[in-house]
DNA sequence: CCTTGCCTTAAAGTGCACATGAAGGGTTAA
DNA sequence: TTAACCCTTCATGTGCACTTTAAGGCAAGG
């Protein structure tokens, strides 16, 4: 396959795939004779895997130390976990702003004021659910997997 | 209160805050007898808006265009309703993603392989838990408020 | 033979969301 | 009155994540 097709393929552009490749999160592209990528499905699935943890805001940067420590084949399971946690545990706390964020306009969107300002009252009525939803949480504390 | 307390305040900074005004996200801001800023809890509140839509990727061109439909004091409550539901449906979606991609490194993480490639058998893995999910949902379809 | 259309690399450009710096003014405290 | 901080505007710089451009190579079709 070349680049344009898998270009195609993954919805990604030709050159931020040869950016990606350069950049080290995807492996070193095999070359036909005359010197063009020929991408395969391996290939494919790492820059999937590239859309979606930038899709969820992981940076360049730690995309690429993270995926360093595996092509680097050394005891580094540790350091790997590490750095899984702590990128879950932010994904985590964004995704629960991004739903705090979604709550405030929900409810902008369902007590439709004149003005924009957010009122106290409203504040008071955001916290409110905030509260009652977090008491609610308490009853289904999971593995830790899952924990939607 | 002026800019520096602000700042310290909302956790935004100086220069953050003057460009916020500028670009109209924020109202125009008071100033004293010799032109400094003079900001009330009005003008926090609304600091405290644009940084959590900001932090939901909202971006400063949607959101000017929003507010500024509510300055221009019109009838424009359609047009508002509109850019918010366009804004929340962008917002949930990036919420499940999100969400996907968290899935995925716990994953990870739960069935630690040592190698980095997502594999067949887990990419069938996480699309049956997808669809399970997906099934679960169909039983609590909500009204489309806090719809987590 | 020439155009079309794909590919290559390297370098420079772009857009966003600020951050930083220059040049200057006001207020308080030693 | 000199320094230490606060502020102002305006202009320029920065970092990220690509995108675009330049300059060229290879292969097929008319």
């Amino acid at each position: 396959m070349n680049i344009k097709e898998a270009s195609e393929k993954t919805g990604v552009s030709s050159a931020a795939i040869r950016y990606y490749e350069k950049e080290l999160l995807i492996p070193a592209i095999d070359r036909t004779d005359v010197g063009n990528r020929d991408i395969d499905d391996r290939i494919i699935r790492r820059i999937q895997f590239v859309t979606q943890m930038r899709a969820a805001g992981m940076s360049i940067e730690n995309l690429r130390r993270y995926i360093q420590l595996f092509d680097a084949q050394e005891d580094n399971a540790k350091e790997q976990k590490t750095i899984l946690k702590t990128q879950l545990a932010a994904m985590e706390e964004k995704r629960d702003d991004l739903q705090s964020a979604i709550d405030h306009l929900n409810y902008k969107l369902n007590h439709f004021y004149d003005h924009m300002e957010t009122t106290e009252e409203e504040l008071r009525e955001l916290e409110r659910q905030h509260a009652e939803k977090a008491t609610d949480d308490e009853t289904s504390e999971g593995d830790g997997y899952d924990n939607r």
